[in-house]
DNA sequence: TCTGGGGTCCTAGGACCC
DNA sequence: TCTGGGGTCCTAGGACCC
């Protein structure tokens, strides 16, 4: 007996955060918009009601842009692109700053709505869900436009969706007719649909491994499907070999899952100007207590306490080192974790100029819950 | 004009224990 | 005394994702 196949479907918002804003500001549609930049202003808006909007080439300092609209990508700016040199593409692009407040509400309620027709939900981050549809009675392509619909009637937003037998490719499907569609695809599809897309577009490889599959002459999920598992498990190691050469042809078993407890909380933050350890003692001082405080909040409030405190430090040269520390015992104040930083700091470089401080708890418990007995359960013999 | 912030997972080596 | 091996925990770094 084989399991029959699952229908597992990606979904995943259009320009979510730019897509928000234009609810806003929908005098905005059709027009190149970037969203970023720490100090960033919002628009101001003049007696007759008119906005005056900041523009890209106003720009000054280290952001980022987090995310554009497709006019704006169409110019060539991109997710992660520095500021400056999206500036220099497109000078005339409308800047705005991010509003997560505003995008974690959208996304609570594309996820409900979602919720609504299908339950098995695997949360990948704001914009993005796994649904597993397996046991729903509907042909995929109803429940697609019944999805796309339910989350257009409570959001005003347009998202993608790939349905496939599995998470891998859903992934890849829900990217393929983007904005505002939806793509199925059978196993029986790989070659034709799959195999022909750069092997970039597989989740999981990323720049450094799409360079090294170059080096050997692959370039395609076609050459990768084609090459030798050998020589990949030979270059990428047994366990990304391995997992390489099943994704070239579509194979993917990880289940949808639906629960998860965090790992580790963690705030960073890169400074307008580096600061070194010695001259700008005081300033740095002060961006690592808050840090700490900042991390406890989080803790606080999500009801979490961790054993192992760790900071990681960015170089002006961009080297980046982490410390650890675990400690006997959880902890989640502001000082306790302020104390352990402090002691993984003693056992970093402070030679050179620092461009981020960041500090991290990990090994989280919940401090209301009884950490599981060691006692063997009962009806269970102590072997 | 370089390169944000919040995460997860994997690997590898050393310590330590049995 | 020497040798061998497995398991777990901790630390550090790196790739990758949204």
């Amino acid at each position: 007996m084989t399991a029959p196949p699952r229908r597992i479907a990606h979904l995943d918002m259009d320009a979510f955060y730019a897509s928000v804003e234009l609810l806003r500001y929908p005098e905005l549609r059709g027009q190149p918009v970037v969203i970023g930049g720490r100090s960033t202003q919002p628009p101001t808006t003049a007696a007759d009601g008119s906005r005056r909007y900041a523009r890209l080439a106003d720009y000054k300092g280290r952001g980022v842009i987090t995310t554009s609209t497709y006019e704006a990508r169409a110019l060539g700016v991109f997710s992660a692109m520095g500021m400056m040199k999206a500036a220099r593409l497109a000078p005339a692009a409308i800047l705005l700053p991010a509003d997560f407040d505003a995008y974690r509400h959208y996304s609570r309620l594309f996820k409900a709505a979602v919720a609504a027709i299908a339950p098995q939900i695997e949360d990948r981050g704001i914009d993005e869900i796994y649904i597993d549809l397996t046991e729903l009675p509907e042909d995929s392509l109803a429940l697609a436009r019944r999805i796309k619909q339910a989350v257009r009637d409570t959001t005003g937003l347009s998202c993608s969706i790939g349905i496939a037998p599995n998470k891998l490719l859903a992934k890849i499907c829900s990217d393929l007719d983007k904005p505002d569609g939806i793509t199925l695809l059978a196993m029986a599809d790989v070659p034709a649909r799959i195999w022909p897309l750069p092997v970039r577009k597989i989740n999981g490889i990323g720049p450094k491994a799409t360079e090294r599959l170059a080096a050997l002459g692959i370039a395609t999920i076609a050459d990768l499907a084609a090459a030798d598992p050998a020589v990949l498990r030979r270059h990428f190691g047994p366990g990304y070999g391995t997992w390489l050469h099943d994704a070239a042809r579509g194979l993917d078993e990880r289940p949808v899952v639906t629960s998860s407890e965090p790992k580790s909380i963690s705030r960073e933050t890169t400074f307008e100007r580096d600061l070194h350890p010695r001259q700008d003692r005081a300033v740095l001082a002060e961006i690592f207590t808050d840090l700490c405080e900042r991390v406890a909040g989080d803790l606080r409030r999500k009801g979490y306490a961790g054993r192992t405190v760790g900071i990681k430090l960015r170089y002006d040269d961009f080297h980046t080192v982490t410390r650890d520390h675990t400690l006997a015992a959880a902890v989640a104040d502001a000082a306790a974790i302020r104390r352990a930083a402090g002691e993984c700091l003693k056992r970093a470089p402070l030679d050179k100029r620092l461009r981020l401080l960041g500090v991290r708890v990990g090994a989280l418990e919940r401090p209301d819950e009884t950490p599981a007995p060691a006692t063997p359960a009962q009806g269970e013999l102590p072997l």
